[in-house]
DNA sequence: GTGTCAAGTTGACAGTGTCAAGCTACGGAA
DNA sequence: TTCCGTAGCTTGACACTGTCAACTTGACAC
């Protein structure tokens, strides 16, 4: 009978990532959201408190399938390289997949940093990028600074998923090129891995990342 | 007589700028900057056309100021890389000394990206980024795909500038560590470097960057 | 029955962006 | 001088927003 029960919360949390793939962040507005639900102006506060109780609420459902999709895109694969450019390419599909969710996800702004549960799936989202750059470490370069190399890999997928249309606008503007944010990633790891990798191994990436 | 004229486009700008650094972009109200500036409360319309409008000129404004930002950081500087380490803490140094503007200089969703001028000082800006990733490769290596790693670099240090508060929040709950972002760019330019040089090269990166 | 509690509604409030209209001062043109 | 236009800004209105307090409704426990 749970598919009879209405699932008033379940329902503006679609809406509301429906509202924000349209229209974006800013177009958001909680009482368009609850019209588009077919609940009153108040519905929504009655289940999430404030605005950025839902779109936290949005953002925590963002960070589950974010880890979801990395489990999937891991299966089968153990070359700690490979694993690293899944993961990549995992994240920019999910932010292609779900641009409602996330628009909010990473954004200071509109999402409340200190929910527990918000913070428990960000943090293990990012705690999988950090495993999979020591296991880079363990199997190419003992030296590496695993804390420094997650930052950079998390800055530049994240970047890239925020910048890929205004990436665009640029490279038009400016007559340079830019390739599908997809490709990008491969790009990204082979940049990143002749970097990682000690000089006696540097050998290794090219081909072994595909 | 010009300083005895009021100048309301600018006070505009920088109460826009003020507003923004204190409460963010979320927390900006056209109705706000217009009381701080002393104006009636469509005073902004007059001059910007609409809250967009005004956004987009203190957008232009950063822009502006990074790029002579970019200027003063290199006057002296040759090595190539060296330079793309100084444009690096120069953007960083940038984004923290004018959070106003930052917050809003990337965002396309509060941004006219089809403004001219906006336009001109963003596509500026980028290109500079290019010209010192060209000269990379003219020094290390002819090979290098400019483009891709134009888009590397602007995407890692845009995402760093952008995390930064949240990456702190991160580490904190991760047990991971996080270096100062100012530290981090050197980090960034070293793992580039690392990439960036064909093999024959690589053993130059680590001392020449400093 | 009575009580309690979650779920949701209704109505109000101050605050918002934007638009149309008007006001004021000033710089030519007649 | 008078007239006209225009830049710069104000005033007032409109529909819309988030949030709060008060209310209703229904289900379950005792």
């Amino acid at each position: 009978m749970t598919s009879s029960r209405p699932d008033t919360a379940g329902a503006l949390r679609s809406a509301t990532a429906a509202l924000v793939a349209e229209r974006g962040p800013t177009g958001f507005s909680l009482r368009e959201v609850a019209r588009r639900a077919g609940v009153s102006h108040a519905a929504p506060a009655h289940h999430f408190g404030d605005s950025r109780g839902l779109l936290t609420a949005v953002a925590t459902e963002g960070f589950q399938t974010l880890s979801a999709n990395f489990d999937t895109a891991l299966v089968g694969i153990e070359a700690p390289v490979a694993r690293l450019t899944a993961m990549g390419r995992a994240y920019v599909r999910t932010a292609q997949e779900n641009p409602g969710h996330f628009g909010v996800m990473c954004n200071d702004e509109l999402v409340d940093n200190d929910d527990p549960e918000f913070a428990a799936v960000a943090s293990a989202a990012y705690l999988r990028l950090v495993d999979a750059i020591a296991a880079i470490r363990d199997a190419h370069n003992p030296d590496l600074d695993v804390d420094a190399a997650a930052t950079l890999t998390f800055s530049a997928i994240h970047g890239l998923a925020i910048l890929t249309p205004s990436l665009g606008d640029l490279a038009d503007k400016t007559d340079t090129a830019t390739a599908p944010a997809d490709d990008l990633v491969e790009r990204f790891t082979e940049f990143f891995m002749h970097g990682f990798a000690p000089a006696s191994e540097r050998a290794v990436a090219p081909g072994s990342t595909h």
